[in-house]
DNA sequence: TTTGGTTTTTACAAATTCGTGACAACTGGT
DNA sequence: ACCAGTTGTCACGAATTTGTAAAAACCAAA
């Protein structure tokens, strides 16, 4: 509880209103008026999130969270960007920010955002990285996976597809956040190549593929992992 | 706990303040006012760390500190270079330097810096000198291998790749990374040449280079060192 | 400048992984 | 039991990724 937010924004008035907005909310709040200031501060002040403009004089928000990344700071980032500039999305999203969002925006929408990173941040370190599924045991981290004494071969998306419904911890996972978060913001596949994956992944970890114990469809929505 | 830090600095109102900032942070701090005072204690009493003005008389930052490095010392050294000499951040890291800073600077960026070399050479530090693959054995520090009792010669890029890869504790490590890490900044090879350089280790480590047993490569990501 | 060693690029083959579409099987509601 | 929508599955071609050899570029020392 009781989380620090950085806000790394040049312009006063909308500064100091996101400012009192978290304080209002019972975040403490941090805020740097320039880029450099903010890189300062969010390496020496480690917040539990940025909310971050991309228009800043001296160090522009992609950079500024381009050299974040660089130094292996993985803090949940938000960048704001102007109306109109959409490409700003997926160069954000390319720079490394976790989210986004456009100006103007609703105070409701970027408390929820907010809320939003500061749950995955939460879950992904409370992840374990062996997740034991019967009598296969599969490590995160070091992408390895065993049944029993034999090693068994998972592919980079097959290991971030269980990533992300171990994040997930039992509740349901869409297809479409499959897409957004294990292919990204790039590549479009078909809805049912998620399916496939997940067929991929009963026949390599399942006792009996057929009868899932591990890894259930929730029909209508998408798949979870039944620890 | 409790470092020792030395402090290289020639102006004298700069060198007080930075060592009374050290000292008030708890580390133990020793000073020198010119370069060729500065190597010799950094030599004599083999600091953790060493905090270095670029600009010196006598022996200035940048021969100090590639001095240090030909005699195979490898304390962290941070350099602290003027404003607007954009080009002293190549030349130091070049010159071996693992972090700068321009001047003027914030304590807390000075701080979280000294900080994280500090976490780093802890890192390294526990990473054992002698790596056994088989009866293949290297000396990560020394830079020697033997199979047996004949000596492989392994290359300079060579080395550092290994160690990158130890570093990672079998853990799969990117060719980005590999670049970041064992190129550094001023180069940008294609990664194609990580593979190459991977395939040149392969060649000389492995008993039989296409089953590598150690030097694992992890489809999509990278590489690892499997222990 | 030549030399010897190292590094990087390039090109192509081989291996692996991916995405799709078709169709069967299943689900939940009526 | 029927129906519309959803999911499981399979095979195949496409796309991506990796291994590697050979050539080119580079670099420091003689």
């Amino acid at each position: 509880m009781n989380e620090r937010i950085l806000i790394i924004e040049d312009e006063t008035p909308m500064r100091t209103a996101l400012a009192d907005l978290f304080a209002s909310e019972n975040y403490r709040v941090l805020t740097a008026a320039d880029g450099e200031r903010g890189l300062e501060r969010a390496l020496g002040e480690k917040p539990d999130l940025i909310i971050l403009d991309v228009m800043m004089p001296k160090l522009d928000g992609f950079a500024l969270c381009a050299e974040l990344r660089r130094l292996a700071n993985d803090v949940p980032v938000l960048m704001l960007t102007a109306k109109g500039q959409v490409e700003d999305r997926v160069t954000g999203l390319d720079a490394g920010a976790d989210d986004y969002l456009v100006k103007p925006f609703s105070t409701v929408e970027l408390l929820a955002r907010v809320r939003a990173l500061l749950r995955r941040m939460e879950r992904k370190a409370k992840l374990p990285a062996k997740l034991k599924l019967g009598d296969a045991e599969i490590d995160l981290v070091r992408q390895t996976a065993f049944r029993g004494r034999k090693a068994i071969h998972l592919t980079a998306k097959e290991f971030a597809m269980l990533r992300l419904l171990a994040e997930a911890e039992g509740q349901p996972v869409t297809r479409e956040r499959f897409l957004d978060i294990v292919w990204g913001y790039t590549a479009f596949p078909t809805t049912r190549t998620v399916d496939n994956h997940i067929a991929g992944l009963r026949a390599k970890l399942e006792k009996n593929p057929d009868e899932p114990r591990w890894l259930k469809t929730v029909h209508g929505l998408g798949y979870k992992l039944e620890l």
